[in-house]
DNA sequence: TAACTGTACTAACACAAATAATACACCAAG
DNA sequence: CTTGGTGTATTATTTGTGTTAGTACAGTTA
């Protein structure tokens, strides 16, 4: 049983949905570098979806460099992610910037931000499945 | 010459970029309440798409409270905009909620958090256009 | 009456996502 | 060297949704 994961409910395209999960897993090391990553057949066969939708996305990833693939032997996740985990830091802080900049753009006050924040702040660790 | 627009490049399709331009217009109050809306055809002509789609939007904004429809009449931004502005506010404080603590999950000190936040704060005003 | 308005309906088209079915080259193990 | 797994490529088909096109009808207003 693979960590990846699809909602065939959602809106968003599977193979979007691939590409965000294994990058998720990667970047918060729940995948190893170099770890071997299930084979686009089982992996089709484990979410029972087309393998041609689990290539497109093991494509996408490999062009992005979170993973590499070999050929006759498989995909792996990428040797070295501090490059992938530096981006997506800048990510959350630059999207944390412009949801407080577009709360005080519409007038919430400074108080009222600071409280949001601190809450923020010490309800961490505790509702990861939001 | 009304002030709704759309980008007919982007991926988002153009009767959700309609809504969200006049769900954005009102709640900011650049569209007064029970101001006229450009009809059906006129904004049509002049964004260059069908009126179905001008429609399918104006049915959905309706839905939603944003605006009414009188028939032969027109439409009209909602005489009561105060329950949208009440929870556009509550989503923007979610929002800011949520990336604080995504942030904060991802192993990001609260002092640098904290940067971030002054300086969104420090930054407002100035950057409305992005 | 005429010219607007919203609304409804059917048909056709365009595009992307996903499936289906093969096929081929590579690699490791027996 | 054969077998069974792997990645990769290709073509065709299906499906859903967004968009356009064209027409029609009823309400409103000057």
């Amino acid at each position: 049983m693979s960590r990846i994961y699809v909602d065939l409910r959602s809106r968003t395209p599977i193979f979007e949905q691939i590409i965000s999960s294994v990058r998720d897993l990667v970047i918060r090391g729940l995948l190893a570098p170099d770890e071997h990553l299930p084979s686009v057949r089982a992996l089709a066969a484990e979410l029972a979806i087309n393998p041609n939708t689990i290539q497109k996305a093991y494509a996408e990833l490999e062009r992005q460099g979170v993973i590499y693939s070999l050929a006759g032997r498989g995909n792996f996740v990428a040797s070295d992610i501090s490059a992938l985990q530096a981006s997506h830091r800048a990510e959350l802080l630059k999207a944390a910037e412009a949801a407080i900049s577009a709360a005080a753009e519409y007038g919430i006050t400074e108080d009222e931000i600071h409280e949001t924040v601190k809450q923020a702040l010490t309800t961490k660790g505790g509702n990861a499945h939001d």
